[in-house]
DNA sequence: AGCATATTCAAGCACTTAATTGAATAATTG
DNA sequence: CAATTATTCAATTAAGTGCTTGAATATGCT
């Protein structure tokens, strides 16, 4: 009797120890600010003063939540010069969290309509035409920019695209063809930057559209997605 | 400049709102019980105090976490007599759970560790022969019996397993062949009833190993799954 | 109807967490 | 070497969480 209540002791605390350990995971994943920082950090590694001021908190703030996050071991450091630049732990990290967001959209009808009420239905690529959208692109009839900084450009992006940060976009919209359809894209469907570039464009005269996917969901889908900087030749021959 | 505050803080908005709603998802899985009660729910439906003497806590604290569950919209809900059931909201919180698991599983060392600690290396199947495993059965040099509880037998099960659960194991050993490997299954990862059923197999002169996969992980590779119960000619044939 | 059982609710306690503030550390620059 | 900049640390506060306890609700049984 006693040597199984010590066995069941022995589970119980086994049991106890691995949930534990998952928890560890779920807790780095139950702020919302840790998960705005876990999905921009998807994009590219960024210093604390970086990821501070996209998310607008204070450096001291993004600092702790940075480190539960390096506690869970979903990011990890290197320290270049002044800066701590954080980046994922491992690209299984940015699949999951992918996974992760499907499954927050499939279960709460909430996210749909905060998404709605944000977003309207006519500046959307639809989902039967991002099905196309490929097809357009190599029949010359669409083009996608990418209007993302340019370092998450060169992390990894649709390929093909065009990089457009969309801070420079009103400069540059002499490079963009006002007789195809512009689609833009940029970190996934929290990014504003798409959003923002598709009402610039339309207020001088361009078809545009926004696509909701980030690269990771792009390549989930077995889409082609590209590293570096764009082909020289694509920059000359879309540039009109 | 008010114009544009005022947009700015409307991103924001959205920001804080859909990341919120994220974090919904993220603090449901951040408490080691409520990860025991849904993994057990990976299995099974349940009644809440099935939940709670199977994770040994009181009913209502289960209820508790049960209804954190629901908030998060993970699980939902029948009335049956006197008893609630709870069951997964979706399948795709079984599947969503699994590689929960497995990032855990890859980024905390601690696992393993934990794993080590409690499992003898000899009482588990080695990956190489999982991998040959179905084909070592079809070649009736093996036999895979399922030790869970019948229901969550019935749930589903791998496909040609033998429901024998452990508490009827001792008592049914005369239907196992003893010229052939016995592999013995549950839960998944960590869930003991495998352990157990390997430790009373092998006391009894059984040549009998542990086989850490759930019918989850079995789906998952791909490999057939069935539900409901065994094929009579199956438990005639086998049954010694 | 009265009792037993399954579950939920509500209050209370110890403990944890998120965010702020100001100081400390560490690397770089003039 | 002093000043600057990026980051972390430590202390504080308010809010939130996990678990317990005892009561309340709801269903079924005799």
């Amino acid at each position: 009797m006693p040597d199984n209540t010590y066995q069941a002791n022995q589970k119980r605390d086994f049991k106890d120890a691995s949930y534990g350990q998952l928890a560890r995971i779920g807790k780095a994943l139950s702020s919302p600010k840790r998960l705005e920082l876990l999905d921009l950090l998807c994009q590219s590694d960024r210093t604390v003063e970086a990821l501070a001021s996209e998310t607008r908190m204070s450096v001291a703030n993004t600092s702790q939540h940075l480190q539960a996050l390096q506690t869970a071991r979903l990011v990890e450091t290197t320290k270049n010069g002044r800066y701590v630049v954080y980046r994922l732990a491992d690209a299984l990290v940015s699949d999951f969290f992918r996974r992760f967001r499907l499954l927050a959209e499939n279960r709460l009808a909430e996210i749909e309509q905060i998404r709605r009420r944000f977003f309207s239905e006519d500046e959307e690529v639809s989902p039967v035409d991002r099905r196309t959208l490929l097809e357009r692109v190599q029949q010359k009839r669409a083009i996608v920019i990418d209007v993302r900084p340019q370092n998450e450009y060169r992390t990894a992006h649709i390929a093909g695209a065009l990089p457009i940060p969309l801070e420079q976009l009103k400069q540059r919209l002499s490079e963009l063809p006002r007789t195809k359809e512009v689609v833009a894209y940029c970190r996934g469907p929290f990014c504003v930057l798409a959003k923002e570039a598709v009402e610039v464009l339309r207020s001088h005269g361009f078809r545009a559209s926004r696509l909701e996917d980030s690269v990771h969901d792009w390549r989930a889908r077995g889409l082609p997605v590209a590293v570096g900087e764009p082909p020289v030749h694509r920059r000359l021959t879309r540039a009109h």
